[in-house]
DNA sequence: AAGTTCGGCAACCGCCTTGGT
DNA sequence: CACCAAGGCGGTTGCCGAACT
């Protein structure tokens, strides 16, 4: 099931991630969150491309990611957001919280698109049904019935889990402040849940409002590439301790600007 | 038991959108 | 307004295990 893993002619790794670089990935997001994902390959040790990581992370790795099979409700609902939204995996992964648009579209590839197809044929073989005009069957009544189903199965939906994120409100996700052990607790879920982004802090790193003022002054503030000058593919590979250590030296070295 | 086909899914690719300059 | 970089999205590919012959 796994891509075997090569290199291209940048050095880039491609394929299947292994353990340890999943680790890696893992373990940088969780103390530094992604401010960067061209840049966070280097500083996380991984000589991938930065769009790979993120795919990693969405689709894999992001702690409240649910693996596994899909229960009969959230196929359900995957037919229903399709019938209503068409190909939008992104915007029906915000339903399925735990779920990336990615294991969405897969489903429906290789499930769900037949049984559609099925239920339609199912449909369509009906005999029409007359109606009585004292039902008010309008066409504008059943299409308000069946956003009323739909959204009752939201409720449903969410009601069952305590998140209601997707994954382009996670792809966001670059929360700080969560231990670098790799466990996730259900408290750093809640965290996350809760979690919104009121500040640029980590998007722009580093940079205090007040910049004129240093830029100004003798000392210059750091920015992440002025620790790391990676020149070849090679070089981008760096021990942990290095980069932790780095990492800390540049936070600890801006933090006096942001005070 | 060996070969072939199929299904599932992780990962890649290329295009589009958005935000910054 | 144009250009560029980065992120995000949807379509597609390629690999592997399971099922079938």
């Amino acid at each position: 099931m796994m891509k075997t893993s090569s290199f291209d002619n940048n050095g880039v790794k491609k394929g299947a991630w292994s353990e340890d670089e999943d680790n890696k990935l893992r373990a940088y997001i969780q103390r530094y969150g992604h401010w960067n994902w061209r840049l966070l390959p280097k500083f996380a040790g991984l000589s991938r491309s930065g769009k790979s990581c993120r795919l990693r992370w969405v689709n894999y790795l992001r702690p409240d990611i649910k693996h596994g099979n899909f229960t009969k409700e959230e196929e359900d609902l995957i037919l229903k957001l399709h019938k209503k939204l068409g190909n939008k995996w992104s915007e029906m992964a915000a339903y399925l919280p735990g779920r990336s648009d990615n294991e969405i579209k897969n489903r429906w590839h290789t499930h769900l698109k037949k049984r559609a197809k099925k239920d339609r044929e199912v449909i369509e073989s009906e005999p029409v049904r007359t109606v009585q005009p004292d039902q008010a069957t309008t066409k504008e009544n059943l299409v308000r019935n069946s956003d009323l189903e739909f959204q009752q199965d939201i409720e449903v939906l969410l009601a069952e889990s305590p998140l209601s994120s997707s994954s382009t409100n996670l792809s966001s996700y670059w929360f700080s402040g969560f231990d670098s052990s790799g466990s996730t607790s259900s408290d750093d879920i809640l965290k996350l849940a809760n979690y919104t982004p009121a500040e640029t802090f980590w998007t722009e790193p580093f940079l205090p409002d007040n910049i004129d003022i240093i830029e100004s002054s003798s000392d210059k503030l750091l920015v992440p590439s002025d620790l790391v000058y990676p020149v070849s593919g090679q070089e981008m590979i760096m021990s942990d301790e290095f980069l932790w250590s780095s990492m800390d030296s540049y936070i600890e070295y801006n933090d006096k600007f942001i005070d």
